[in-house]
Order: structure tokens, then C-alpha cells, then sequence
DNA sequence: AATGAATGAGCCTTCATTCAT
DNA sequence: AATGAATGAAGGCTCATTCAT
């Protein structure tokens, strides 16, 4: 009846979105815990819920089902990936960029979770329609995102101008997540396979050998 | 009396092998089936049952347990994989092999399939040592028989000499998964990408482009 | 500012720890009355689920598997078995303790049950340790207090010094156990059985026969 | 046609008694050793086939079903007790009979197994009718039959001839069960135990302590 | 907002049993 | 007679999810 009732009052206690994304984000921290141990399959709420220090019916609060919180947890990762690109443009030439961004890779302690994250949710896309469309928009972005940074490149001289950006950066990428899956596999190390594929790539784009 | 009676005698139903092998590689067909549908875990050995016209409790006459299945069906699949491989090195050059084996690929019907269960197996590898060991030894002979190819296409004198055989067939199957992998994300057709990328693999080999 | 802020405060529902105990002898009575009936290994969680109106996962919110239910009814009834010793001796003579003991054993309607879930935790004493580790504490509680009981009757002159109260305690016991396993075997009643023994028992602590 | 056929003609292969009966008593065998591990119900025909060193569907040759088995198993079982009660009539004085049965049980190596399975049946017999019929048979024969020796060893002046043998007979067959089912958690040994019981039972039958 | 309490459906595996050889 | 092969039904236990507090 007062007006100010009409200003101040928010239908109920007001939100406390601070609050709720510093909780929405410790969540998907333990999702993305169990999510790496055991995949988004054998992961139950019930571990993600004691692996996050929150009641399980809590996360239910957060995410509308346990699909919605593995399509979070995915969009997440994508903002990751493309993080990593933006480093290589942030350098100041391609090859420090690229260089860079191989050597943290490699190097990153966690980067054993970030792979296998990366073929869990590669292996997700196929089937589920949700990610699927996540992943490929990240995707678009990344290779635009690596495509500007080749483009530069190539204003700059340091490398050859008749290669497709667009899609040499896809074929980067491609190489690179290819790359990163022999982690568990490959017979000899990660680090000399990256050091060959690094070759291939200068040799393609018209750069100098390392 | 009989010179039979010098064969070993059975006490009993004798084992019919034959049948046997016919009943698990049935087994194993549906479980695939499965597996590229849901993944290994969200796969129910009741699915499995059903989709390969079995009993559940037969399954397990055949396999111990669900993860016996699972790495079997890994070992098929390796099996698969290094059958790709040898087709390269059966053809008359390197780079009808090699376009052979892509072209092979993308048109095959159950590429679909093939490339799911690659991703399933490869992010399985970084949890389930079993599967890790066999997916190894497998990228090991993988290798071995794709180096072999490039030595005899360097002896042709169809590729450079300054290759190292063995890192650069690690690079190129590495480039193959990751890019089949982009199957169901890619923004542009596979098929594109697909030629680039043997652009790139020739420019490293010293072979003239396509 | 209140002082009900100095209380521990809850985030969200608070245990109700008194509901919790009553559904947890809910459940006990419902395996009671399943292990009664098929025993330990033929009772199925589903049969004791529904003999306590609950659902099969719920009990396992109270007993983390079927084994630690077992041992948790084993544990109720040995304390129910040293209920009945401590009724001996709140009698005022040693003989009408016995007496009574006896005859409310045989008298009871659930004695059926009772006997029939001895025999059950003493063969599986055999086998499962856990079981056999409560059963023996509590076999040695029953037998310090028949044996403070017998020590009171000899102080009371109304049985003999000579015999050691902890030796013939166990005798009665095993003696009692002996009896009640023959309730369903027995070619003439338990009754007169339960008698007899009460003679010898009587004769060995030289107390009149009835 | 012939006159030789109308006599030697079987009917089909003659049955090998002999060998049925060997096969027969091997399926026993393995049994047992199953329900003395484990229980009647918690056995599988596939635990007692392997024990027995025989194939699952060859045990259902003998056995109509797990419970006929168990009955047959039970019925060996009880002939055996029947056995060690003949022993003690075969001594030269109750005294020594009653001596050596009880030294023969402590001391023999199985007496673990003997006294499991005589828990396992004297259980299953509340549920089983079956099986409580077969045991209430040989209960009888068992009274009757220690009753015969008690009756001798009254005759002799042994005893007393106050007491009445049946009754006697039933009681200390349930004074010798109750006492070995304590083996697994009477907190003093079983041998101790068992020379206290030998006192009061003298005394009952007016016969000389120890 | 957050937790305790509860559940139907489902999972992997084993069981007793039958049938064909 | 004896074994291999197969299966419907169940068993113990966990899951994603909901509701009350």
C-alpha cells in the first residue's frame, strides 16, 4: 500500500547472486573433480555433492538436472579452450604465441584433467544433441579466434600467405586435441610428439624450423 | 580295440568352439552397438543383451564382467584400427595410400561409429588401466606399421629422407584422431578439413600437394 | 542479538534423531521377522522392506549393507536374551527365578521366534566373524550375571558351595540353548523335556527337585 | 524273439548302481563342505559342483532339486550322530562310553564341520518340514537308542534307577548340542566347559564325579 | 537457501534349473 | 551318464530425483 513497498520489495527475500555464483561455481568445481575420475556417466550427484562439500539436494537448487550441470560444466570448458588461445595472440609474434601455449599445456600440472575433460565431452557431443551444439559453437569461436591470429601472421610476414586461416586453424586444433589424447597412450612422450607436430605445422606455415 | 579309443574321450557334451567364437563375436556386436549409442558406462548389460539377441546371463558365460567386455571389445577395435593402417602400406604409393585409407574413412557408413568408440576408448584409456595397456600396445604396432610404410616410401624416394619415421607416423595418426574426432563439432564439412590436412601432412613429407 | 543466535545454527533441516530411531526399529522388526521365517541368507532386502513398510533403498540410509543389519538385529537380541537372565534373579529365590524364566520362555508366544533366530546367530557365528564377536560379548555378560545370580543363592544357603557359579552358569546356558533347539524336532513336548532338565540342574545344585 | 533277450535285455543301458552310489556320495562330499563354509542358503550348486569336482547339470541327475539335496545331506547327517551315540554302547561301562564320545568330539579335527552342519540343520528345521521330519526320525532313533544304554547301565548298578532313560536320553542329547554350539563364542574353551557338563550329568545319573 | 529423508527404477551379477549333445 | 549352453528370476546395492523442514 505504501509506495515504497512498491520499490523495495522484491517478491520474497532478494537473491544474493553473489552468493549463489560463488556456490553455483564451487559446484561445478567438484562436478568437474569427479567428472575427470570417472566421466560424466560413472560420476554420481551424490559424489559430486560430497566432492563439492554441499548436500545433494542442494545442487538441485543449481542445476535443473544432472544434464544441465554436465552442459554447464562443458560450457566452462569451452570459455577454458578458448582462453588458451587468446594467450597466443596475446604474444608477440606467432611463434612465441604458439610456443607458449604448447610449453603450458605440457607443462600445466592439471593438464591431465583438461584432457581427459576434453574427450570425455568430445566423446558427450556425439550423442548428446546439447553439448554437441555447445562444443561446436565454441569451436567457431576458436577457430575464428586462431584464424584473426594467423591473419595477423601473415600481415606480418612471419608466415607464408597462401594458406587458408580459417581453415589451418582448424587443422591446429585438430592436431593439437589429437596430440593431447595419446597422454595415456602414447609409447614415447608427450613432449617429443609435441616437439615433431610443432615441426610439421612451421614447415606448413612457411616458418622456420625450431 | 578301436583306434578311436586313443582320441581324447569326452565325458560329456563336447565344447562346440566354433560356435562359441560365433555367440561372443554376437555379444560383441551388440555391446558395440551400445557402447556408440550411450558410451561404456551409461551402456546396461541389459541393453546389451537385448540388442544382441541374448540373455544377460549368457553374457556372462562369455565375459567375467562388463569391464571384460569393454576391454575385449577395445582390443576389436585396435585390431580394427592397425587393419586401416596396413591398407597405406598395401597400396602402390604412399599418397594413393594414404588418400585411400582417408577416403576410405570419411565415405564409410560406420565412420560414425568407428570415430565414437575411438573417443570412448581414448578418454576410457585415462582411467581404466586394462584398457590403457591394450590401446598402448596397440598405438605401438600402429606405429611401428605406418613407420615402416614411410621408410619404404623414403627408399622410393617418394618422401624426404630427413623425416624421422617413427615421430612423424605418431604425428600423423595423432592428426587423424583429432581430426575425425571433429566430426560431430566441426563448423564445416569433415571432407574439407580432411584436405587440408593432407596438405599439411604432404608439405611436411616433401610431396607435391594434391 | 537474540540469544537464540549463541545456539549452533543449521543450515537447512535439522536430524530428527528420535524419527530416525523409530524407523530403524521399524526395519529391525521387518528383518526380525524375515530372518524368522527364511533365515539370514534367503531374506532378501526387497521381503524385508516390505515386511517394514519401507522402501529397499531407504534402509540402507540406516544400515550401510545387508550384513551390518544382521549384526545389528544379532546385537538386539542379545541384549533381549540377557533381559531374560536378569529376570532370574530379581526373583526372590534362585528356584522361582528359574522357574519363572523357564516358564515364561515356554509360555511366550514368540518363543518360536526367538529360538528360531538363536540358532540362526549361532550358526552364523560360525562363519561371520562380526556376528561372532557380539555374540561372544554378550554370551560372557549372560554368564557374569546367572553367575552373580548363583553366587547369591549359595550365599543364601539355597544351593551348594562347592560348585564354581561361572562354570555352571555356561553349563545352564548351554543346557538352556540345547532344550529350546529341540522345538521343532523334539518327539515329545519341549514341556516335559524342560522339566527334566530342570531336575538335573536342580540335583547338580542340590537343591530339592519339584 | 530270441528266449536270451526276454532275460538279459535291461531296458537301456543297466544302471551302474555301484557307480550312481560313488557319484552319489562325492556330490554328498562336496556339499557338505559348501554348507559347513557357508550355509544351506547361501551354497550355490555351482560352489558344490566345482567342491565336488562335478559338473552343475550332473548334480540335478542325483538331486531333483538344492533341497532335496539338503534333505539327502541331512538324512547323512543324522546317521552319523547315530553313529557316535552306537559308540558309547560299545564301551565297556557308561562311564567310559560317555568319556570317549565326548574326547572323540572335542578332540576330532572335523568337529568344527559336524557341529556347523548340526546348527544349520537344527535351524533349517523350524522352516523346512522336510527336513524337520528326517531330523525328528533320527532324534527318536537316537533317544531310543541311548535310552537302551542307560537302561544296560542301570541293570549294571551303574546308574541310578531312579531316573527315567528316555527323558534322560533327550536331555543330555540337548545338554551335548547346546554345549558344542558355544564352540564359536563360549569365552572360555569348549573342553573345560565340557568336564563341568560330564559333572552334572554324573551326578544326575548318581554315578561317581570325575 | 540448504539440508535431511525418502523412493522407484535401474545396475551388475548370480542363482537354480532346463535342454541339447 | 555326463557335460556344455542357456535363461528367467532374483539379489544386493546405487542412482537421479523429489519433498518436507
Amino acid at each position: 500500500m505504501s509506495p515504497k513497498r512498491d520499490v523495495k520489495k522484491h517478491l520474497g527475500r532478494p537473491r544474493d547472486d553473489e552468493a549463489r555464483a560463488v556456490r553455483r561455481q564451487q559446484i561445478l568445481d567438484g562436478a568437474r573433480a569427479c567428472f575427470v575420475q570417472k566421466g560424466f556417466h560413472a560420476s554420481s550427484i551424490a559424489m559430486i555433492a560430497e566432492e563439492a562439500g554441499v548436500s545433494v539436494a542442494n545442487i538441485y537448487q543449481y542445476f535443473e538436472t544432472k544434464d544441465d550441470l554436465i552442459v554447464a560444466l562443458v560450457e566452462a570448458e569451452v570459455e577454458n579452450d578458448l582462453a588458451i588461445v587468446r594467450l597466443i595472440g596475446e604474444a608477440s609474434s606467432l611463434r612465441e604465441g604458439l610456443d607458449a601455449a604448447m610449453v603450458r599445456l605440457i607443462g600445466m600440472a592439471k593438464m591431465h584433467t583438461v584432457v581427459q575433460l576434453r574427450l570425455e565431452v568430445l566423446a558427450e557431443s556425439f550423442r548428446n544433441p546439447a553439448v554437441a551444439t555447445v562444443v561446436q559453437q565454441g569451436e567457431e569461436r576458436t577457430i575464428a579466434q586462431l584464424a584473426q591470429i594467423l591473419r595477423a601472421a601473415q600481415a606480418n610476414g612471419e608466415i607464408r600467405t597462401e594458406i587458408k586461416p580459417a581453415q589451418s586453424a582448424a587443422v591446429i586444433l585438430a592436431l593439437s586435441d589429437g596430440l593431447l589424447s595419446r597422454l595415456p597412450i602414447s609409447p614415447r612422450p608427450i613432449r617429443e610428439l609435441a616437439h615433431e607436430a610443432v615441426q610439421v605445422l612451421f614447415s606448413h606455415l612457411g616458418m622456420k624450423p625450431v
